[in-house]
DNA sequence: CCATTGTCGCAACTCATGTTGCGTTTCCAA
DNA sequence: TTGGAAACGCAACATGAGTTGCGACAATGG
């Protein structure tokens, strides 16, 4: 999402078609946070957007086609890569970072709807593919830097580790729904990044 | 689920209704793996199963509720707790049971209908909570001979682990789409374990 | 063997989701 | 300004999930 799209319902010309299509991605995002994946209608997007429903359905034929276009417009924000100087900290602070993103009731709920419209099509899940290895991917110079200051083995599998970070947040999220908090982040990051280092090169 | 009940298709009296309950938990479980969550429509359910719809509806009001009570009947059998004298070499056959068991088409297209069975209602989520506390605490063995062996300092959390090393298999499987394989389940279960071991005492 | 209670099958109904055809508006270029 | 193409609004329709009332059958207790 670009800064010109950012403003919604203003009148300025060049492009009906544009301001519809950002209406109804934002309205689709605001209420996935707000109710959810099955109580989310296509019906009350389009009332939110000021479109009507039939609008809607020509351009996402399915609701979760148009949940993934929202999560991928909507998530392009908000990935502050942090660097503090050392691995533990890096992970500490990523790990904090999903768990604000994700750990409160709407971060849940937007959360488990992503994992639902995921489920809803092999299509899909394979659609949002590159969106999550842009995203983890986003994350990779962490282990970069570590690398470079010597803090971990030169064939570290910057995926894995990142992946085992965020794995479990995630997993408490969307199945067993254990609350998660930054102790939980801390404990985690310390977890994983012991492990990195301390890895022998096989 | 008591020993009782496991027959399914037996023709032995004693309780028409039990035999449709898990006639209909079957065929859900079946169709589950087959088709995925929101192909699975309760007709269809309620037809390899020999029974009319409406007996389905009566029992289990929504379809969230009786894919759940559907996973909680068939999973209390495989969960075999690896042994093999070292944590390391229980953790990479945990991890790679999780692979094998998620890992199929069918089993991919299972998981994913948890997670979405799980997303459409808070209440659905916190009500899978204690089969995946009970599922997972079926592993702390792993760690508590771990410690008696002295592999692994006194204060582990058998929970923090088990979760970090499963949690990044669910990841892909549900989110990512990325391929799963027993190589992954070995780097994961190294890294968790090697991880787990060097901690020092906070 | 009989009666009572609970469960199931059946068909008709309700209702929300998703679809289609047509007229109207907006956009862009000549 | 004007013409054509694309996108939108509207209303009517189609479809399938979920519901309800009633009659029939099976299971337990006497």
């Amino acid at each position: 999402m670009t800064a010109t799209e950012q403003r919604v319902g203003e009148q300025r010309p060049g492009g009906r078609a544009e301001r519809v299509r950002t209406a109804v991605l934002e309205a689709t995002s605001e209420l996935l946070t707000e109710v959810g994946y099955d109580r989310l209608t296509i019906d009350e997007v389009a009332a939110r957007a000021g479109v009507h429903k039939t609008t809607v359905y020509r351009r996402w034929p399915t609701k979760p086609e148009l949940i993934a276009e929202a999560v991928r417009v909507h998530s392009d924000e908000n990935v502050p890569i942090p660097d503090t100087g050392t691995v533990l900290g890096d992970l500490q602070a990523l790990a904090s970072e999903v768990v604000a993103n994700i750990g409160s009731d709407g971060g849940a709920r937007r959360s488990r709807s992503i994992a639902a419209a995921a489920a809803t099509s092999d299509e899909l899940a394979t659609g949002l593919h590159e969106f999550w290895v842009h995203r983890l991917g986003a994350a990779a110079p962490i282990i970069e830097r570590a690398i470079a200051r010597g803090e971990l083995p030169p064939d570290s599998d910057a995926n894995l580790i990142i992946e085992t970070l965020v794995g479990p947040i995630w997993l408490r999220v969307l199945l067993t729904g254990e609350p998660i908090d930054d102790d939980l982040a801390e404990r985690v990051a310390l977890l994983v990044a012991t492990g990195a280092a301390h890895q022998q090169p096989t």
